[in-house]
DNA sequence: GTATTCCGCTTTGTATACAGAAAGTGATGC
DNA sequence: GCATCACTTTCTGTATACAAAGCGGAATAC
């Protein structure tokens, strides 16, 4: 067991996972990949046992699947994408209801504080930096409509669409924040139905194109495959 | 690995993993109890580790707990529980509004005689053959919703809320059926708004008294305990 | 009698070994 | 040149070994 820091002490196989996923998450394992353990367990500095039980973790979580012999990334599959974002919206729209009835002022107040950063920083910022923000202002959502199960289920969702997200937020930078900042001013006035008809207006813009996105998403990949 | 009959290999870890999801819904473990591992192993006849692989899928699947060493039952909190019966509640509404969209006249015609059958077999249900049932008829409509990500959250929810909703059932058995009609009557009208608010009415039924029903699942338990 | 310490045993996280399955490579036949 | 076969190597699922951490009981001190 490693030692953080701050005694807290990280497993192996924690540790693993979230490599792992960090991983995925940059597209350094790219879809239809098959995982050789012993060559990923060299890469992580780590023995197979721990790296295994990363692995069953993110089949679990949906990032990874497993064959009959081995653990693989994902297709990117038109039908599971279309599903993927399609939960995301319900998902968003329940969120952004909960979050009228149930955010604080000063929790909107904090919100409010990190858009205007946001939106600041956003004709400088790498896509990656675009949807962390993103991300960030979602998340903050969540947790501002008080249920941890929802907020762990669309941090789920994110994780599993993250690559077609990236590729549509890097064709499109612009006004993700000013939709950003009309969903707020909808929580902040209490107005439910305004906040989710605006978060499905969000969700739909990006989806529109998914699979141009996939597309562009194994372009891309193929590129990385490269390299 | 092992061969089933149909020539399909289920490995140590897959059966290892549905044997604990079995001894979880039937309250075979109990919140709190911390696992050993040697015990397990024994128990479910392999080694410790595909047992590790299939315990960390589980903690993955939010059924089980990992600690600093070790894994355990998660304990039956009331806000978590909360959660997830609310969770529950926005994905079952989300889910019969595209059922309602989507269904087919076929898949419908089919559900409502699996809702007969339902009907006419739960006067002598078993409990566990009642929440199979009503699982059956939530995860059908899902099926219909079209989408199966959603499908795959609701499934992953009605394992987390097994136990709770196992109470809540044992206390009320009248009236799930004839409320199943009635969303089934809704979403052959093709009546989204109507399908939702009896949807709705149906899971804050069974949500009425989640406290209670905690208490309950913890005198059930410990009577389990003293088994 | 109670609190503390020590020691032995057990458990857990991980590394390594092993066996079977799968993939790769070279030789042979057509 | 291509297909097939045999052999070798590699990979994967699992069992086992090992070291560190944790637990429980006994001994000791007050």
């Amino acid at each position: 067991m490693a030692e953080t820091g701050e005694g807290t002490a990280v497993s192996a196989a924690d540790r693993a996972h979230a490599e792992l996923r960090e991983l995925l998450l940059r597209f350094a394992l790219l879809p239809k990949q098959k995982l050789n353990e012993v060559a990923l367990a060299e890469r992580l500095n780590t023995s197979r046992t721990p790296l295994r039980e990363a692995l069953n973790r993110l089949v679990a979580e949906g990032l990874l699947e497993k064959g009959t012999r081995g653990f693989s990334v994902p297709d990117l599959r038109v039908d599971v994408v279309t599903d993927l974002f399609e939960a995301r919206l319900e998902l968003e729209c329940a969120i952004v209801r909960l979050a009228c009835e149930r955010a604080t002022e000063a929790g909107l107040e904090a919100l409010a504080g990190f858009l205007d950063e946001s939106i600041a920083e956003t004709p400088d910022a790498s896509v990656d930096r675009l949807i962390e923000l993103d991300i960030g202002f979602h998340d903050t959502l969540a947790r501002l409509a008080g249920n941890a199960v929802m907020r762990g289920m669309l941090a789920n969702l994110n994780d599993r669409i993250h690559l077609v997200r990236w590729i549509a937020m890097d064709g499109r930078r612009a006004g993700t924040q000013s939709q950003h900042r009309d969903i707020l001013a909808r929580v902040r006035a209490r107005d439910a139905v305004g906040a989710m008809a605006l978060m499905r207006e969000h969700i739909l813009h990006r989806n529109d194109g998914i699979v141009a996105a996939i597309r562009a998403a194994y372009g891309h990949v193929h590129m990385l495959g490269a390299r």
